[in-house]
RNA sequence: GGGUGUUUAGCUCAGUUGGUAGAGCGUCUCCCUUACAAGGAGAGGGUCGGGGGUUCAAGUCCCUCAACACCCACCA
């Protein structure tokens, strides 16, 4: 870096700039690569892969800087580090975007053709491919970009074969023909995660079907009448008296004549609708089992498309028709045969894809699936014994309920972007092979479904480590990772599939502690969507605020309950207005280090305020350290607020113009200056990397003051713990009676209207053991309280006529006023004070005086108690006497 | 139907072993005091959703009610 005159820095932060040439400096120095051969111990997360062709929004935002933090604040306490970035092909969401690219053009992906398809998307993918990573590093990401991975990478492809075969011949993957979820619009089975119900408005339609062969009929109500054309019998609750005779009997479905028998089964619910219901195996899940049970052979009459099938079961005016645009018909023509009873209005959960929205049809078809359930015993386990923790824990609970009641994992795509499943089929015997090649090309084809992209990005804990080599420097090193970071959103389908795959495959959790943050809202707590239109662009934000403004108002806003974060445009005002005290008070100290050695703080010759911040310093310190282990990054960002802000800049900065006046204290308070700025930053960093770096790059240091690592830059300097030479508790207590002094000087010259010109003499009647105290800190009540002259007595002394008088800790500090103060007012002003010592005495009082407290209670409050109500009746005398003599 | 979360100052929210409530923004007053007006100083503002209980002591623990949000399951 080129020496910068301090003189020459601007007085307004400038994020952009620096964000910029400080990303750039780590970089070039490749600060984030890991060394998987470091001696030190190890810490490792790997990114939660965005969707490749994703762009950067605000939850990516808060999500990579917890990692980043997490990341940084371990580099700088001595672990090798590695954050693994990396993306996800994200199949389905991936191919609907390309399929919509070439709709432009009039063109499905069947005119291209799978080859086609495949090429064209891999064009698309590569194009995009960076994008998103690029835009993390505009949040300041220190992954190692070395490293980088994609779900669709070589690697990852043998990682998703070796898996996928392993199981199959463990027998936890099979094929078989199960009612799934389909997307008619997707064209491809999805899981039972991926459909989201919502509620809506529907019909109940009760239809009559009459007996065969004698007079009667049996009604049915269903919310779907298009599909009884796939009706196999009607059901009814074998102890329902209502239908105990029609048991066994056959009626005919209206419109086609089909017959079909009613039996008897426990599923019904008597209380539901007429009691009796139409079974339809290859459309309705709960059906398709009660068909099994029965025997029943099913009958598709909707198609892949969502349309009538062109079958016999349904009449032709109605094949190929869109299945809401059947409906419509069949009710008119159940209408006109007299069949239809009665509609209702009825509410109920209709699923949906959870990537386009489509109503889901349940369809029966031929799928391949993960049983899960000898899977998810270990996976319980992991989490019940501790091995996996989740922060917040409530998570575990609910984890757990969700493994407990696991189902199997419908795994199989009708998609062309994936993983193609690795099975092959004879073509002239249909005989099928799991392998991880073609055994034989000349005479198998392959599967052509493709897997769940979650099936690949269940790997990326160890697959981006080397997996299925498990002897690589990598895996050896950094797997299992230490810490994941995401969203409740994605518990189920990511975070659960790691962990059983992970403890199938390497035999150790993928990673010791789940951390789960909230979501990002808007201002009125909605989730944020480009179809609402509230979204925030983070990149828009760092334009506009910086950065670390963005990362510490974020931060900031993180709960350790890890409640949903609102945010709007101006919230990020916190931050910059934050990074810019930074950058102000660091001008300031910088400015002030002229003239200054390069040796450490002389611990002889610390004032009463050096030692004061010292201390502070060393419990922030502790603090944060504590907090960043516990996850508790939002209380971190509020104890570096307050320490450095209201402790360093309001109070110690102030203090320090003071004695750099004095030229036997100069050089010490420069130094003092220098190493809070220089620790400050450092504990900083983690949060607010860019332009705690830039500083840090500012300021004058030696060699051994860099810390162990010899340090070329904070972001892998030492991060500060708690040192035992830097606490000055009875000094830190002392200081607060310079606050107290201070504040209420002040709070007079306010009260009574006193210019900040003028200056008046002050009488301290002091406590005789705060004497010395207050002569310590004459100089600093001078300056910050615009004092001219301090003169002392006694405690017992009569206050003087005619003065304002503020009572500080068991002193009093007189200020004579008499031709600038309202008596009358001053009187007010004290007998209010008055009143709130009282209410405070009386309570404490209270409770001293209950027996059981002083039975109960710890000595130790009991004690704090008593003083606290000595200290209010010295307080309280002083300021009758002042009263009474100010009445006289 | 089952579960979770939320309810604290005008607004947005903190508040980990129970010890008597805090921040940011906003409001009111004053100030360009040579780091910072994206700043400094001072002030005002809350019976911690309602009710009950445990305790010497409850925003904090237990029960209950209410409102809101979300998750899971799903009855045709």
């Amino acid at each position: 870096m080129s020496v910068t005159k301090i003189e020459d820095l601007p007085t307004v932060y400038n994020a952009k700039e620096t964000e910029e040439s400080i990303y750039k400096f780590w970089e070039e120095n490749e600060f984030f690569k890991a060394d998987a051969k470091s001696p030190k111990k190890p810490y490792s997360i790997v990114i939660p892969p965005p969707n490749v062709t994703g762009v950067l929004h605000m939850g990516h935002a808060l999500d990579e800087t917890l990692q980043d933090i997490l990341v940084r604040y371990h580099r700088m306490s001595g672990y090798e580090t590695l954050w693994v970035p990396g993306t996800d092909h994200a199949g389905l969401a991936t191919q609907n975007v390309v399929e919509k690219q070439l709709a432009k053009e009039g063109l499905t992906r069947h005119d291209l053709g799978r080859e086609k398809f495949l090429e064209k998307t891999w064009e698309w993918t590569n194009e995009h491919k960076s994008t998103i990573l690029d835009q993390m590093k505009r949040l300041g990401a220190s992954f190692d970009r070395s490293r980088e991975r994609f779900t669709f990478d070589k690697g990852c492809s043998d990682a998703v074969k070796e898996v996928f075969v392993t199981l199959y011949n463990k027998g936890l993957i099979y094929k078989g023909a199960y009612i799934v979820n389909w997307c008619p619009r997707c064209q491809s089975a999805i899981s039972d995660v991926e459909t989201e119900y919502e509620t809506e408005q529907g019909h109940l339609w009760e239809i009559s079907y009459p007996l065969k062969g004698e007079s009667g009929a049996i009604i049915v109500a269903t919310t779907r009448p298009e599909t009884i054309f796939g009706d196999v019998a009607i059901a009814v609750h074998p102890t329902d008296h209502k239908y105990s005779e029609l048991i066994g009997k056959t009626v005919v479905i209206p419109l086609t004549g089909r017959e079909i028998p009613i039996i008897a089964d426990e599923y019904v619910d008597k209380t539901f609708g007429t009691g009796a219901v139409k079974i339809t195996p290859a459309h309705d899940p709960n059906d398709f089992e009660v068909g099994k049970r029965h025997g029943f052979n099913p009958i598709w009459v909707i198609d892949e498309k969502g349309c009538m099938k062109a079958c016999g079961e349904v009449p032709s005016n109605l094949h190929g028709l869109d299945r809401y645009e059947a409906r419509k018909q069949i009710i008119k023509m159940l209408e006109d045969n007299h069949s239809l009873l009665r509609v209702k209005d009825h509410e109920h959960n209709v699923g949906k894809c959870q990537r386009c929205g489509t109503t889901i049809e349940p369809l029966l078809s031929e799928q391949w699936f993960v049983k899960m359930g000898p899977l998810a015993k270990e996976a319980i386990a992991a989490v019940k014994d501790g091995r996996i923790k989740f922060i917040p824990e409530r998570w575990e609970k609910n984890y757990l309920g969700w493994m407990e009641n696991i189902r199997d994992w419908c795994i199989s795509r009708q998609i062309w972007w994936g993983h193609q499943i690795p099975a092959y089929y004879h073509k002239v015997t249909g005989e099928m092979v799991v392998a991880k090649e073609n055994p034989d090309p000349e005479n198998y084809v392959q599967e052509t479904d493709c897997l769940d992209t979650w099936f690949s990005s269940g790997l990326w804990p160890f697959s981006t480590m080397g997996f299925p080599n498990a002897e690589t420097d990598d895996y050896k090193k950094f797997y299992p990772t230490s810490t994941l970071v995401t969203g409740f959103d994605i518990i189920f389908f990511w975070v659960a599939r790691m962990i059983t795959m992970g403890l199938e495959f390497t035999g150790k959790a993928p990673f010791s502690t789940v951390y789960i943050h909230g979501l990002i809202r808007d201002e009125k707590g909605q989730k944020m969507s480009k179809s609402k239109g509230n979204t925030i662009d983070p990149v828009v934000i760092i334009d506009k605020y910086g950065c670390d403004a963005l990362r510490f108002t974020m931060t900031s806003l993180c709960t350790y309950g890890g409640q949903d974060i609102k945010i709007s445009d101006e919230r990020f005002e916190y931050g910059r207005n934050f990074a810019n005290k930074i950058w102000n008070a660091s001008r300031f100290v910088l400015m002030n280090l002229e003239g200054i050695d390069n040796n450490d703080i002389d611990y002889s010759k610390l004032t009463i305020a050096d030692k004061w911040i010292l201390d502070k310093l060393n419990n922030t310190a502790k603090e944060v350290n504590t907090n960043i282990e516990n996850y508790r990054i939002g209380e971190t960002a509020h104890v570096l607020y307050d320490f450095f802000w209201n402790a360093y800049c309001d109070w110690y900065v102030e203090i320090a113009k003071v004695q750099l006046q004095d030229e036997t204290l100069k050089l010490n308070t420069q130094r003092v200056l220098r190493y809070v700025l220089d620790m400050s930053l450092r504990l900083l960093h983690p949060i607010m990397p860019h332009i705690t770096e830039r500083v840090w790059q500012l300021i004058p240091k030696a060699a051994h003051q860099l810390g162990s690592s010899a340090a070329r830059a904070i972001i892998v300097a030492d991060y500060p713990v708690f040192e035992e030479k830097l606490a000055f508790p009875r000094e830190a207590r002392e200081m607060e009676l310079v606050f107290e002094t201070i504040k209420s000087l002040r709070n007079v010259r306010q009260s009574f209207n006193i210019p900040m010109g003028l200056k008046f003499n002050i009488e301290i009647q002091a406590a005789e053991d705060e004497k010395p105290v207050f002569e310590a800190i004459e100089s600093y009540i001078k300056r910050m309280a615009k004092v001219e002259n301090i003169s002392y007595s006694d405690v017992s002394t009569s206050v003087a006529k005619k003065s304002a008088t503020a009572v500080v800790s068991a002193s009093k500090i007189v200020i004579p006023l008499e031709n600038l103060i309202d008596f009358n007012a001053e009187i007010v002003r004290q007998e209010k004070k008055l009143t709130k010592l009282q209410t405070e005495r009386k309570s404490l009082e209270g409770r001293v005086n209950n027996p059981k407290f002083a039975a109960n209670a710890p000595a130790e409050l009991i004690k704090q108690t008593k003083d606290r109500i000595e200290e209010i009746l010295v307080q309280e005398n002083a300021i009758n006497e002042l009263i009474d003599s100010l009445k006289a």
